[in-house]
DNA sequence: AATGGGACCTGCGCGC
DNA sequence: TGCGCGCAGGTCCCAT
């Protein structure tokens, strides 16, 4: 699914190839995805403007299009962006650019959302978001989790405690920091705290080194898939043999979520 | 503060 | 073969 390594490869990708591009054209599929405003209204705001700068925070993508004028898009689960030279299937909205290409905005399950805003920062999600764990030094990370009793796996998951980690990054986090997933936060030790963050930020460059994981319908910009998913070491093993311990993967439902973990070697 | 449930939405894999 | 069903997950919202 689009967490912070995927969304930071689009985002990449984008400064590579949209960047001071000016958006000639929207041709508009599917309106759903389209919140706020209607689809006229988007269509006259947002063409002929340039891609002044893009920027990701969390799992949302920002374009700045004027000083008071972003477009934000947030992916959700099933949304992928491709520039490609025509139209694709489950492409909802398309802009075509001044150098001919099409940005699409892909979404199968049409649960992802464009919006047009003239303050990004001001957006409940983002304002109410916890800090960046790739900008976050160890001391501060572990500092996060003073007298949090909520279970480990759903706490990292959860945006206003950190931004960007996902189901499947916090399952493998605590997977190799050999840490249960329901394990209250409060009853680990500074160490092992340490131990995840030194995981999570490895993983999580690691798998855009790797331009993220393509486990659903996720796509890098160019459409194609991200390399990170066989690296993965316990996201959907279920039944199979611990890479770590050779014991077998359970997997359950934690805080509401799909939980793969190891019941022998996390504890 | 934390947790649990439902809603949004559709493609997919399953059982019969 | 074809149908119905449950499931997947990011975020929001409501209830406890």
């Amino acid at each position: 699914m689009p967490e912070l390594p995927e969304v930071e490869t689009i985002r990449l990708q984008l400064s590579r190839n949209v960047l001071g591009k000016k958006i000639k054209d929207i041709v508009v599929d599917d309106a759903r995805v389209i919140k706020g405003v209607s689809k006229t209204v988007f269509k006259s705001k947002v063409e002929n403007k340039t891609v002044k700068n893009i920027i990701r925070r969390g799992k949302v993508l920002i374009f700045e299009l004027a000083d008071d004028l972003y477009l934000v898009i947030h992916l959700r689960i099933s949304g992928w962006l491709f520039l490609s030279k025509t139209y694709e299937k489950f492409c909802r909205v398309g802009f075509v650019l001044n150098n001919g290409k099409i940005l699409n905005f892909c979404d199968s399950r049409v649960l992802g959302e464009i919006k047009l805003i003239d303050d990004w920062t001001n957006l409940a999600l983002i304002k109410n978001m916890g800090p960046e764990p790739l900008g976050l030094s160890k001391q501060n990370f572990v500092k996060l989790f003073d007298k949090k009793t909520a279970k480990i796996k759903p706490l990292l998951m959860d945006q206003r405690f950190l931004a960007g980690v996902g189901n499947m990054y916090a399952q493998e986090a605590v997977f190799c920091a050999g840490i249960s997933p329901q394990r209250r936060a409060d009853k680990i030790d500074k160490k092992d705290i340490g131990r995840i963050y030194t995981c999570l930020i490895r993983i999580l460059r690691k798998s855009i080194e790797r331009g993220g994981s393509s486990v659903d319908t996720y796509r890098q910009l160019n459409g194609e898939k991200g390399k990170y998913k066989a690296l993965l070491k316990v996201y959907q093993r279920q039944g199979k043999p611990c890479f770590r311990c050779k014991a077998t993967i359970k997997r359950e439902s934690i805080g509401g979520r799909g939980t793969y973990y190891c019941p022998k070697c996390q504890k």
